[in-house]
DNA sequence: AATATGATAGTCT
DNA sequence: GACTATCATATTG
């Protein structure tokens, strides 16, 4: 399908429902592959089309410091989803990766919206369809995430994840809003989408 | 197009 | 008391 601003478009259909496995590995992996997937939530979603690899001894990772009440989640089993506010204003969502005890998350940073776009239009306020989910905060947004999501299962029931439908040409570049660790190349996006929150170089 | 700024609240030092 | 894994609007070139 090739949408309106003629970006790369993910096809109306699901791949395979991803399991805890799939994010029971090194987010260094899971991360990248995450681009391309599948996202919903309550059935409104679209395609990842940007992530950020978040770990232990990451000094940008809210897990740096240990299993701080907020960050107790990403230590917790993986497939699971750690919310958190962030400026006091917005939600930001990741997926717990790696086993048990190692406090690693993907930060999912934009969507190419694809599944209940009115829903998401309207929560949104009628932005421009390429802004409804460009971005952590605007993505939750556009899904209902908020807080009380934190630490629930994100391997089915109320948020689910699906794998690839095709082939992916994942681009890597450093992470955004961070303050430390800011030259590891640890944001991964969908190569020349027109969905994310922000281009990365040639 | 690039850069600046204010809103706003939880978390950690 | 300082610092954010942000966003929308405003301003300047």
């Amino acid at each position: 399908m090739v949408s309106a601003l003629g970006a790369v478009s993910a096809p109306p259909r699901l791949g395979p429902p991803l399991g805890a496995d799939f994010f029971a590995r090194p987010v260094a992996e899971v991360a990248p592959d995450l681009v391309g997937c599948t996202l919903l939530v309550g059935g409104v979603g679209g395609v990842v089309v940007e992530a950020e690899r978040y770990q232990e001894d990451d000094p940008a990772s809210h897990s740096f410091r240990g299993p701080t009440p907020r960050a107790a989640v990403m230590f917790g089993p993986p497939g699971r989803v750690y919310v958190y506010r962030s400026h006091g204003i917005h939600w930001c969502m990741n997926l717990v990766c790696e086993a048990e005890g190692r406090g690693a998350a993907v930060l999912v940073r934009a969507l190419e919206p694809v599944w209940g776009l009115a829903a998401m239009r309207e929560r949104r306020g009628g932005c421009p369809d390429r802004l409804l989910c460009a971005g952590p905060g605007r993505l939750c947004q556009a899904l209902g995430v908020d807080g009380a999501l934190n630490g629930a299962l994100a391997v089915g029931g109320r948020v689910a994840v699906h794998g690839r439908t095709g082939p992916v040409d994942v681009r890597a570049g450093p992470r955004i809003g961070i303050t430390r660790a800011v030259d590891e190349p640890w944001r991964f996006g969908l190569a020349g989408s027109g969905f994310l929150s922000r281009p990365f170089p040639r």
